[in-house]
DNA sequence: TTCGATCTGAAACTATATTTTCAGAGTGGG
DNA sequence: CCCACTCTGAAAATATAGTTTCAGATCGAA
């Protein structure tokens, strides 16, 4: 039955996770998310505010070896009682015992700065003007990455292509990038990235595009790519992190919000694409196997 | 009735406290010893540690201002809400220019709940023990993305590439699969992508190789890739966002937290290998030409 | 596809919590 | 001492919480 408890009641919840259906996966994580609180009103209350059924609830708490759900509360206030009235234990409700040193905490603390100072640096209109670039369906789009960036460039692709058609990622060679060049017109949209160390070739490139009319949305650094000046858009994300390497996180952010606002812009075409590519999944299944 | 809430309910019955009979205040004292948690339980277990009859505590909590019992307790768990919650959270108003329903807001918004969300559930004997198998030299690592989240496991190939040898990235196709497997031998390392929609070929390869004595390391999402449940590490990230996609972002910050941990484990080794790296970009620099 | 196994929530049911009623106990003024 | 008043909790009444049952939904295997 209940494990020896000297476990709380969310780390019970996140041991036997994987035991846990589709809807109590559901309720779990609604627990965790606002713990203990959510957990401490009625069972109708919780069950509503993790959108599954009173039953749920009880199967769940019955699951983690408690008798009842009545059981599973008084289990969360006496750990409550214990978290509280030890002084000691006011610090780190949220990261449990992670300490303020551990690495995911000093990252934590590195890529929320990252995140602020970065939305204090981009305008609204820079954002604005390049998702609108982006949805325009006469301008086809180029994206290209470079050593580091290549991932992103390739997410960002990934995504944008459900949206619209007439996108293209450049392949990481450079010695090919003259072919690619060779089909754009003017009016077209360069998405590029380049961060530090600033690359030599994204910067070629960007010259050559945008003396042909190319327009050029640029990813970069706190810093600056020297490309940055060609640049119809550009956004310069703070990327800092106690690391050896500097952080993508928050250009992936801005990267993500793009499509997202592009996508809320399209909505109508961008839904029909998405159920038609719902059905060629399903057609191509039929045709994979493995082992 | 109820004055206005800026007070706690501590507070209120304080400043009436001289307004209580003699039942009230035994009761009232019962409440601040022990407060808040021995008002979250029922009105019976109240009355019966503090030594009075129910209807005593339904009055008292009239004379407050509450309508009744549970009015009171709902005050007393939204003031344990705002006492515990964290500290990333308080997110002061980031552009005053960037008008709250802007996209990016909100997708600031949904990132920074995604990151505290993500922290409470990851354990740090967790992260710590998947730094401890990637650093590992007598493993071999292997890592694999699906449709989505190639992009990932390209991003960690490319880092944890720098940091050490013997590493892998498993071609999309799940076609050529067995042929990777084939090379895998046992307490080696599988560093597994799969958020939903779960890829049946992802859990497939899973399988397979955990039964070969395969450690495997996965990320997955808050609702748990079926394949949780034969990893040796798992890590569930949230990641919800305003968008038609789910949002990578943090499980970003998992990845790079996660390289940050091993390469500072590794310092010594890692840098040597990055400053070869650097030697070698110089070497082929010459080959490189464009325009 | 069909079949079986699981999962799920609506609804019935049961248990408990909460409120109300009310009579007795206490108290202080006359 | 009596009366009028407040205070209090037992017990009844009511409302809500919690549990169980069960039929339909869903998912995976054959």
């Amino acid at each position: 039955m209940s494990s020896s408890r000297d476990q709380t009641v969310a780390d019970g919840i996140r041991d036997r996770f994987q035991d846990l259906t589709r809807a109590e996966r559901q309720l779990a994580n609604a627990i965790l998310a606002n713990y203990p609180v959510s957990g401490l009103g009625s069972i109708t209350a919780l069950a509503e505010v993790s959108g599954v059924s009173t039953p749920t609830v009880v199967r769940m708490a019955k699951k983690l070896g408690f008798g009842g759900f009545p059981e599973l509360q008084a289990a969360l206030r006496a750990e409550l009682e214990a978290t509280i009235s030890s002084p000691i234990a006011k610090h780190d409700r949220w990261a449990e015992s992670a300490p303020d040193t551990h690495i995911l905490n000093r990252f934590a603390e590195a890529v929320t700065e990252n995140l602020r100072q970065t939305l204090r640096q981009i305008g609204i209109e820079e954002f604005d003007g390049a998702a609108a670039l982006l949805r325009d369906r006469r301008r086809d789009v180029y994206v290209v990455g470079g050593r580091i960036t290549r991932s992103l460039a390739d997410y960002f692709f990934t995504h944008m292509q459900v949206i619209r058609s007439g996108l293209t990622l450049i392949a990481p060679n450079s010695n090919t990038w003259p072919h690619y060049v060779l089909n754009m017109k003017e009016g077209d949209v360069l998405v590029a990235f380049d961060v530090r160390r600033y690359e030599h070739d994204v910067l070629r490139l960007a010259e050559t595009v945008t003396a042909r009319g190319v327009k050029l949305i640029l990813f970069t650094d706190q810093w600056g790519s020297p490309a940055a000046k060609l640049a119809t858009h550009s956004f310069r994300v703070r990327i800092e992190a106690p690391s050896a390497w500097d952080s993508s996180v928050v250009t992936l952010f801005v990267v993500e919000a793009l499509i997202a606002a592009v996508q809320t812009a399209t909505w109508s075409e961008t839904k029909e694409r998405m159920r038609i590519l719902e059905e060629l999944f399903d057609q191509t299944k039929i045709f994979r196997k493995f082992v």
